[in-house]
RNA sequence: GCUGGUGUGGCGCAAUCCGGUAGCGCAACCGACUUGUAAUCGGUAGGUUCCCAGUUCGAAUCUGGGCACCAGCUCCA
């Protein structure tokens, strides 16, 4: 069931091509048709979400049950049963589930006054803390005043419910269970902790069959298992969670990816900064980070009477190179970049490969301009962002409008001013974008730019802010054309976010198999026999002088061992070469994933190579 | 941090429930084969069963603590 408070309902339409409210069907219309889109789908798992809970209390009668709305791919419900829940017991709950769809039990709607729902769910203190809540002023959920509307199936099952529903249970075709964990009542880590059972359901069992291959293929591609199997990274446990190492292979990733960020940035006017890891508190009490993050630092060094932290930022300290000295409108805007290594202590429990570790290399800039400059430069900037990210192959873009939240710092007068700004370059850019109320940093409202990837998962990237609240603290000025001092406006921005998570998302989107510029290895050259070992390494070498990557497996193995290593290796390019080639000075060229060319001169594939390397292709040919 | 789960040669797994000499495949190494496009054959070596305590005649297995990882919750400057 939805959490009756939720705000965002949203109409379905009927077949008929009447609308319907999700929070408030009409009167008489609790039943919607099974359709192959978002909405249909929504309904289709809210309904499921019932049977599960259904199962749930039939077979625990005296569980607790608190509230299970439809989420992406699926749904999930609450329970509380006074343990978790064991496989065995998932099992058991899915085979209930499917006798209820057997049964094709009919979903009803009834409305009751909030003292009936109260009545009706007496031993459901859960259910009973949301009717408690509901305004009968408000009519929020109800159908009107203090009514509230549930809806039953076959008299055996009653949930407090927005709806609509199936017409029945049986329209539920193919349903999964997918797994159990703990979740916190009303998402408060200080209310208890419910157990939470997650499912997924669709229209058909080819749709569920299709989903079900998007998890193995997103398992088979996951940046945790890649990294190590291609000698990447790893996390050594001896330098402790969240803290990676990067291998020689991931290494050279890293560097051609920085050495690319840094060259555009210099063509863009950026200027390259160096600043320490670590701080004394001053700045940090003086940026007010201490105040705000202080539970997610590492943790203070006491020496010879100071307090040092590890730093978990870079823009105070870039603010620090700006003051030291009197700045003129003239410089402006001034643009210093830096691959800054921050540290942040992350709590355990949400660490995740390099999607989120406690070492972070943000490629971070901050821009300080005149006030006046603050548009231009805002949309510049958005299209400088689009411009490095479209380089990576990342070509489709949503963006997030994150406003003021409720703890902030600053005059609401200016949050309005630099929201408004951000949501011009966004109109300016053309991005689609949501406006994220609430969700801005405590010091400025700012852009969040997501991507899509092969499997049209979206992954929040690059930052855009603007704060008038640092460049406060800190007294920053420049010196206007009429000789007065003026506070500049502050841009923070980072494109990759993070090097190490931009890195992992990079490998979970070509599953390994990274277009040719930025391939660790981008040939793999294979003499037939040992005789053809010298030529096989002249190849090489003239590709190597060319710029080239190349290894030359003249391991002591079968021609078909060799040729298969290759392939599995994601290597962009193989060349076999044996007596034909070595006598003509061709190749034997065969493409990851494509089919093999005999007999091209090795001058051809050396320009057509550094040519997709040139232009940075996304994939070989 | 919270709830639950997992941890066995480099990798993937077995033996764990019910305590009794830790096994298999791939990779590695050695040898033979000299190959025309996705796994040649034979042999060898490799283990503090995550760590520390405890129970026991005996612990990979049971108990406690720690570390790391996984799923989710909460958080994310």
């Amino acid at each position: 069931m939805n959490d009756p408070r939720r705000k965002d309902a949203v109409a379905y339409l009927l077949p008929d091509g009447s609308q319907v409210d999700l929070a408030r069907p009409p009167h008489g219309e609790s039943r919607v048709l099974l359709q192959k889109d978002d909405l249909g789908r929504q309904v289709l798992r809210h309904s499921t979400a019932h049977v599960l809970a259904q199962a749930v209390l039939s077979l625990w009668p005296n569980a607790k049950y608190a509230g299970g709305p439809p989420i992406q791919d699926g749904f999930y419900y609450d329970f509380d049963i006074g343990r978790p829940f064991t496989p065995e017991d998932i099992e058991m709950i899915e085979q209930k589930m499917a006798d209820i769809v057997q049964q094709d039990q009919p979903f009803t709607r009834e409305e009751v006054s909030l003292d009936q729902a109260a009545e009706i769910f007496k031993d459901q203190p859960y259910k009973l803390e949301w009717i408690r809540e509901m305004d009968p002023e408000a009519g929020e959920q109800g159908v009107s005043g203090d009514r509230v509307s549930l809806y039953r199936n076959a008299d055996k099952f009653v949930d407090l419910c927005r709806g609509p529903h199936l017409p029945s249970t049986g329209r539920i075709r193919s349903f999964k269970l997918t797994r159990s964990s703990g979740a916190y009542w009303r998402g408060d880590e200080n209310r208890p902790m419910l157990q939470r059972i997650y499912g997924t359901a669709w229209e058909s069992p080819k749709a569920l069959q299709e989903y079900l291959w998007r998890l193995e293929e997103a398992s088979k591609r996951d940046h945790r298992k890649l990294g190590p199997e291609m000698d990447l990274f790893h996390f050594p446990p001896e330098i402790g969670s969240g803290l990676a190492v990067f291998h020689p292979r991931g290494g050279l990733i890293r560097k051609i990816m920085e050495d690319y960020s840094k060259a555009e940035h210099e063509k863009a006017g950026y200027e390259f900064v160096w600043t320490p890891h670590l701080t004394k508190s001053t700045l940090l009490e003086i940026s007010g980070h201490l105040d705000w993050y202080k539970d997610s630092m590492y943790p203070p060094m006491e020496l010879e009477g100071a307090t040092y932290y590890p730093k978990p930022m870079n823009c105070p300290m870039h603010i620090l190179i700006y003051k030291s000295r009197t700045r003129s409108y003239r410089e402006l805007p001034l643009r210093l970049f830096e691959f800054g290594t921050v540290y942040r202590f992350e709590r355990s429990g949400v660490l995740h490969g390099l999607t989120r570790v406690r070492g972070i290399t943000q490629d971070d800039a901050h821009i300080f301009c005149t006030p006046d400059q603050l548009q231009d430069e805002l949309a510049g900037l958005l299209q400088f962002v689009l411009d490095v990210l479209t380089a990576f192959g990342l070509t489709e873009f949503e963006a997030e409008l994150a406003t003021r939240p409720e703890k902030y710092v600053g005059e609401p007068a200016d949050w309005d001013v630099a929201t408004e700004a951000l949501r011009r370059a966004l109109v300016t850019a053309g991005i689609p974008f949501k406006v994220a109320e609430g969700e801005g940093a405590f010091y400025a409202p700012k852009i969040d730019v997501h991507i899509k990837d092969a499997l049209n998962r979206r992954w929040q990237l690059s930052t855009l802010q603007v704060d008038f609240q640092l460049p406060n603290r800190f007294g920053m000025e420049y010196i206007a054309e009429d000789g007065t001092r003026r506070l500049p406006h502050m841009i923070h921005r980072a494109l990759f976010g993070s090097v190490e998570r931009f890195f992992a998302i990079l490998l979970e989107h070509y599953a390994g198999a990274f277009p040719t510029w930025l391939a660790p290895d981008q040939v793999t050259a294979i003499p037939i026999s040992d005789r053809h070992h010298p030529y096989a390494h002249r190849v090489a070498q003239t590709l190597r002088d060319a710029g080239i990557r190349v290894i030359v497996d003249d391991s002591d193995q079968t021609l078909g061992n060799r040729v298969r290593k290759a392939q599995t290796s994601r290597v962009p390019y193989q060349l076999v070469v044996g007596d034909k080639e070595e006598e003509a000075g061709t190749l034997s060229v065969k493409p990851r994933g494509g089919t093999e060319r005999r007999g091209v001169a090795l001058d051809d594939f050396l320009s057509e190579i550094c040519e997709e390397v040139r232009s940075r292709r996304i994939s070989p040919h």
